[in-house]
DNA sequence: TGTACATCAGTGAACGCGCGTTCACTGATGTAC
DNA sequence: TGTACATCAGTGAACGCGCGTTCACTGATGTAC
C-alpha cells in the first residue's frame, strides 16, 4: 500500500472518489439496478478492467456508495438544527425531519439506494448496518435529549411486553436513554418519514398534494405533538 | 379479435395469464428490474418473439403487472374487515392496516413494484393512476364511514390554507366525505404503513424489532387513537 | 546521488453470457358463402 | 356440409447492443541499499 503522501497515493485517493462520483451520476440517471462498471470506466476514459484495482467488484462499489449515502444522510439530519437553541426541541425535531426529506428530494437515487427496492443480486454486508442505524439514531437522539431535559410528555405504556422488551433492547443498542413509549413513537416516525418521502418520490401524490410541503409539515408537527415536544424557550 | 368462445380465444386468455404468472415468479426471484421477456418465454417453452403477440413490449407487461398488483392489494384491504361489525370502526381500521402489511409480506416483489424504486427506463402510464388511488381510497373510505356515523373524534383544524385546499380537492377526487383534518391523518397513515413495511422488507428492523408485529400493531393503534376511532358496539 | 528491484496503475483482448425487438415464414384455427 | 379465404399463434434467424470478470502485459512510480 502506497501511503497518502506519494504521488501514487494521492492519485489513488482521487480515482476512488472519481469512480464513486461517476457512479452517483449514473445512479441519478438510471437507478441503482443499472449501475455498470463498464459505463463508469467509459465516462472516466479508462478501460473497464482497470476499475478492479480500486473495487473488488460491482458489489463492493455498491457497498461503498450505500455507506457514503447513509453517512451523508446522517450528517444532514444531525446538523439540521445546529442554529437552533438546544432546548427548542420541537423546532429541532421539525428541522431534523425536514432535513431528511430535503436530502431525499435532492438525492432521490441515493435515497432509493438506501430505502428502495433491494438491488437484484446484491446482498448488503454487515458493514452497512452501523451507518444505517446512525440515521435512526440521529432522530432518536433528539428525543433522548428531550427526555433527559424532562421535556417529553409522559406517554401511556406501550401495552405489549414483547414490544417493551424490543424497545429496551434497541435503546441500549443505540446507546440512548429513551422511555420505551417515546421510542416507539420515534421509530414509527421514521417509518412515516420514509413512507411519505417514498410516496412523494414515487409520484403517488401527483395531482393531489403536490407540493407536498404542507402535508409533510403537518405530519411532522403531528408527530411532535404525540411526543409532546415543547417549542422551547420562546 | 377472436371472441372468448373460440378455442383460440380461450387459449389466448390462458396464455395472457400464463405470461403474467411466469413474470410474477421471476419478479419474486430477481426483482422487477431483472424482469426479462426472454426468460419468461424460456420458462413457458415458447420462443421469445412469440410474446409480442400478447404484449406490445416489456413496458406493457410491466404495466399489466402493476395494475394487477394494485387491484389485488386493494381487494385485500377492502375485504379484510368483512367479518367485523360495520360499526366496529377501530377493529376494522386495524384489520385493514394489517391486511396491507400481510399482503406486502406475502408478495414483497409486487409491493416493491408499486412502492419501491421506480423501474429504470419505465414510465408508468396514466392507466395505473386509478388502481393506485384505489388503495388509498380503501383506507380512507373507512374513515369516511366513521365520519358519517359520527364516530370520529373532532380534530383541530390543519392550520394551513394550502393543505386545507389540497385535502378538500383530494376528498372530492376520492368521492368520499371526510373532514380535512381526518383525511390528513389518514393520508399520513398511508405513509406510515408504506414506510414501516418498506423498512421491514428492507431488513432495517433486523436485530431490533423482528418480529415487527408488535411495533406495527402499536403504530396502527396509535393512528386509530389519533383518528379517535371507537372500538364499536362491544 | 545513483542504481536495482518491487510495486502497482492501466491496457487490450478475450470468455461467456444476457437482453429487447423485428421480420419473413408455416401451419393451424376460424369465418363466410 | 364443404370449400376458399382470412386471421393469427408461434417459429427461427438475425440485428445490435450491453454486461462483469479474468488474464498476461507494459510502463511508470516508489523503495532500499
Amino acid at each position: 500500500m502506497a501511503g497518502p503522501h506519494t504521488a501514487r497515493g494521492r492519485a489513488r485517493a482521487q480515482m476512488l472518489t472519481d469512480i464513486k462520483q461517476q457512479a452517483l451520476r449514473q445512479l441519478g440517471e438510471e437507478g441503482a439496478a443499472a449501475l455498470s462498471l463498464r459505463a463508469i470506466a467509459r465516462d472516466l476514459g479508462v478501460v473497464s478492467s482497470g476499475l478492479y484495482r480500486y473495487y473488488a467488484n460491482r458489489d463492493a462499489l455498491l457497498t461503498a456508495l450505500i455507506i457514503d449515502a447513509y453517512d451523508d444522510l446522517t450528517a444532514a439530519v444531525d446538523t439540521a438544527d445546529a442554529d437552533l437553541a438546544p432546548s427548542a426541541f420541537r423546532d429541532r425535531w421539525i428541522a431534523r425531519c425536514a432535513a431528511l426529506r430535503r436530502w431525499a428530494l435532492a438525492e432521490p437515487a441515493r435515497f432509493q439506494l438506501l430505502y428502495g427496492t433491494p438491488v437484484p443480486g446484491y446482498r448488503a454486508p454487515e458493514d452497512t448496518v452501523g451507518p444505517a442505524v446512525a440515521v435512526d439514531a440521529a432522530l432518536v437522539r433528539l428525543v433522548a435529549d428531550a427526555a433527559a431535559a424532562g421535556a417529553l410528555r409522559p406517554l401511556p405504556a406501550v401495552g405489549s411486553e414483547v414490544l417493551e422488551a424490543q424497545l429496551e433492547r434497541v435503546a441500549v443498542g443505540l446507546g440512548l436513554a429513551v422511555p420505551p413509549a417515546a421510542l416507539a413513537v420515534a421509530v414509527s416516525a421514521v417509518g412515516t418519514l420514509v413512507g411519505l418521502v417514498t410516496l412523494e418520490l414515487g409520484g403517488h401524490f401527483v395531482g393531489g398534494f403536490e407540493p407536498v410541503d404542507a402535508l409533510f409539515a403537518h405530519a411532522v408537527g403531528d408527530l411532535a405533538d404525540r411526543l409532546g415536544l415543547p417549542s422551547g424557550p420562546a
